[in-house]
RNA sequence: GCGGUUAUGGUGAAGUGGUUAACACACCGGAUUGUGGUUCCGGCACGCGUGGGUUCGAUCCCCACUAACCGCCCCA
């Protein structure tokens, strides 16, 4: 016994299992996405869980946290050093030059994807090692409709899983050119009041001046609010760019707020970024992130090519739903309990539920044993619509008595016609 | 990587340095013959995360480890 104890193998750290309750919940959310994404017409590009380690280095960036210190990679036999996909934008652009999905005539590209993820950081409220996104990316165009389009998708996805209090946060991070005049203009703002700053924020300074604005410890330093604003930095297309982007979203009544400050993690990103935010009871409220990453498919070794998209937790998702009361719980109603009393009634049940089945009715019985009484309850629990039962008198007559959970009342059925008539009662809507 | 909190049965949880580790829920069984969601009765941890130590004796004291939860960093 103790040695047992010893040997219990648990889940590996940060990973957690959706055990039968809670699965149900996963698939209509991923129902939901799919039909979205119907609606939208996108459609799903399924890609590896693991990547050649570098297309992660280039396609997500080699400063970023995630390459640097969250990557879970590995070698294989053959030597080659693979990498268990950190998020997946990466992939999804791999594939679209390496199939050369460029050159359909289908243009843009819009494509979509559910699956696990893997980052190696410390577990907490809405963050694990593996986590399920569910994203899309638009590749091969630049009109600022689209990137309205990816937007929209998030939001009509959210709504209708019922929730209410989101928050959509917008800005512009504008082309290369109004990124650097931006950073220099950052630099030189903070950089002869640095030493004010935290330890981070002077790490900051050179390696990325912008998230010094995302700071929590130094929020309430005077050099933040006037500090410059990189809507100010803009290039004439980019800010053209960005009000076609806003102007588009006015026009379908979706509400946003602008935050200058709002950068996204990953390098790939320029032009437009947005953030969804829910409520929630942690830290952490960030539902969505996305945007525009025009430099990505040539980085990769594609044609200069467009991007725009965005990726989502589910787990987070789940936070938000609870946070809002949101139960997506469907009844999963069994049709049919079969009660057997006795040994030879206990095999004709088995012979008359694989009858049952085969009709298409969702159909169960008793394996445990359990008395008449026990059995009902087991019934009861899977919220049985009719119950069977059969015993000696049952089978010398080849009629089984059909209980109504619903109402209780119960009547004689022969054994051969129990399946139609169960059927027909459930048809008519019992 | 850093910090805080916690670790008792299927679940939620009480508890004490020393014979039988509360209670509730769930589950199983019973309350006259083969029937559910109510009620009543009974059963259900040779064990208190793992490994050490202190002690005559530890689930309760100390140390280490592991894990979970929360926060920081960063992100979805």
């Amino acid at each position: 016994m103790k040695e047992e104890t010893r040997l219990l193998i648990q889940i590996p750290r940060g990973t957690y299992d959706v055990l039968p309750d809670e699965s149900a919940v996963w698939q209509k959310i991923e129902e939901t996405a799919r039909k979205v994404c119907a609606l939208f017409n996108y459609k799903e590009i399924r890609t590896p869980l693991f990547e050649s380690t570098d297309l992660f280095q280039r396609g997500v960036g080699d400063t970023t946290d995630i390459v640097q210190k969250e990557m879970y990679n590995f070698k294989d036999r053959g030597d080659r050093s693979l990498t268990l996909r950190p998020e997946g934008t990466a992939s999804v652009v791999r594939a679209f030059v390496e199939h050369k999905l460029y050159g359909l005539p289908n243009q843009p590209a819009k494509v979509y994807y559910i699956g696990p993820m893997f980052r190696y950081e410390r577990p907490q409220s809405g963050r694990t090692r593996q986590f399920t996104q569910f994203g899309i990316e638009a590749l091969g165009s630049q009109d600022p409709s689209i990137d309205a389009e990816v937007i929209a998708l998030a939001m009509t996805f959210y709504q209708s899983l019922g929730l209410k209090k989101l928050k959509l946060v917008l800005n512009s991070l504008g082309d290369p050119e109004s990124r650097e005049a931006h950073r220099n203009a950052l630099i030189a703002h903070f950089k002869p009041s640095i030493g004010e700053f935290c330890e981070d924020c002077q790490n900051r300074l050179e390696k990325n001046p912008l998230r010094i604005l995302d700071c929590k410890k130094d929020h309430n330093h005077p050099l933040m609010e006037t500090a410059p604003s990189i809507i100010d930095y803009l290039t004439d297309s980019a800010r053209d760019y960005f009000s076609h982007v806003k102007e588009m979203l006015d026009e379908m009544g979706i509400t946003y707020e602008l935050d200058p400050t709002l950068v996204r993690g990953l390098d790939y990103y320029n032009h437009t970024t947005f953030e969804i935010m829910g409520s929630s009871k942690g830290a952490i409220t960030t539902l969505t992130g996305g945007g525009r990453y025009n430099g990505l498919v040539s980085e990769l070794g594609g044609p200069e090519t467009p991007g725009v998209g965005f990726a989502l937790s589910i787990e987070r998702l789940l936070l938000a739903l609870e946070v809002e009361n949101i139960s997506l719980q469907s009844e999963g109603a069994l049709d049919c309990f079969i009660s057997s009393i006795g040994d030879e009634a206990g095999k004709k049940a088995s012979v008359i539920l694989y009858e049952l089945r085969q009709a298409g009715l969702r159909a169960d019985k008793d394996y445990m044993d359990r008395k008449v009484k026990a059995q009902f309850k087991q019934a009861d629990r899977d919220h049985a619509k009719f119950v069977i039962v059969i015993g000696d008198e049952e089978l010398e007559q080849q009629k089984a008595v059909l209980k109504n959970m619903a109402d209780g009342t119960q009547e004689q059925v022969a054994f051969v016609s129990l399946a139609d008539f169960i059927k027909s009662k459930i048809s008519s809507g019992v």
